[in-house]
DNA sequence: AAGGTTACCTGCCCGC
DNA sequence: TGCGGGCAGGTAACCT
């Protein structure tokens, strides 16, 4: 579900509910996500949000008992604010109650997110975060940075940039289309490609990312925002979901690649 | 050892 | 109308 600009909108739209309040308890309505919850979740009691930021596609909630809350939204995961009047629907799976009152609930209906906490100190080495690649909008994604990786890969260019070793935060959707953007065919060995494609693909990554972060991420299906307010990058899509190409009005074509859907223009992408 | 495939899970849409 | 198959913003454990 959420690829970057979407992470990054939901969490800019909760931040006013968690940060620098307290979290009086954490209520588990099952026994696990994509991973079991650990015990310590449970005995939060009474611990202040002292930072919120986002890393990958994780959501990294700071406290000040020297615990941070790791969060994933998976596929379907979403975030709703409620007032004490709330009574948990189907995957509603787990509910944080604030000392404001606000009770913010994580839903998911496939599972495939997760929640968990360690301790800060230690973030930088827990498993799910560190062999994590660079961040696509700050500086260590450089070109040269990127350059390298792609010499060095004999994998398809789509897969390579959908690879959280390689730049974090960059889904299917975005995969598409910044591949579009640069004219390159998703299937394309990345050893393959020419300075030019590297350095335009580099460029488009960034530029995809941003825009869409702008508009608020794109909404399929069901992704909101925890306000219940949908993203608008998805009226902005060139060949994600699309059936012909704005440029030269060739059929848009689908294809799989790793289990996910890729669609690229025939004619456009080379 | 890198790259490809499969599994995790629920729900929806389509075709028969 | 019902049922089965395929597919969905992600990730990681397997295989070869």
């Amino acid at each position: 579900m959420p690829e970057l600009p979407e992470v990054e909108t939901i969490l800019n739209g909760i931040k006013d509910t968690i940060l620098g309040n307290i979290i009086n308890k954490i209520i588990l309505n099952r026994p696990n996500l994509r991973i079991p919850f650990p015990q310590k979740l449970s005995d939060i009691c009474n611990a202040t949000v002292t930072n919120a930021y986002r890393r990958s596609k994780y959501m990294l909630w700071e406290l000040d008992t020297d615990d941070t809350i790791i969060i994933h939204l998976g596929m379907t995961g979403k975030f709703g604010i409620y007032d004490q009047t709330f009574t948990p629907q189907k995957h509603d799976h787990v509910e944080f109650h604030f000392g404001n009152d606000k009770i913010l609930v994580l839903n998911d209906t496939r599972r495939f997110g997760l929640v968990t906490i360690t301790d800060t100190s230690s973030l930088a080495h827990h498993p799910l975060l560190a062999q994590l690649g660079p961040e696509p909008l700050e500086k260590e994604f450089s070109y040269n940075y990127f350059c390298d990786k792609i010499r060095k890969s004999a994998k398809p260019i789509k897969n390579l940039i959908m690879d959280n070793h390689i730049i974090v935060g960059v889904g299917n959707i975005y995969a598409c289309e910044s591949l579009f953007r640069s004219g390159i065919n998703p299937a394309r060995i990345a050893n393959s490609l020419s300075e030019e494609e590297i350095f335009s693909l580099h460029t488009n990554i960034i530029k995809v990312l941003k825009e869409a972060l702008e508009a608020g991420g794109s909404t399929i299906r069901d992704y909101q925002n925890a306000q219940g307010q949908k993203g608008y990058f998805q009226h902005n899509f060139s060949v994600y979901n699309q059936t012909s190409c704005k440029i030269c009005f060739s059929k848009i074509l689908k294809i799989n690649q790793a289990g996910r859907s890729s669609f690229f223009c025939p004619n456009c992408q080379k």
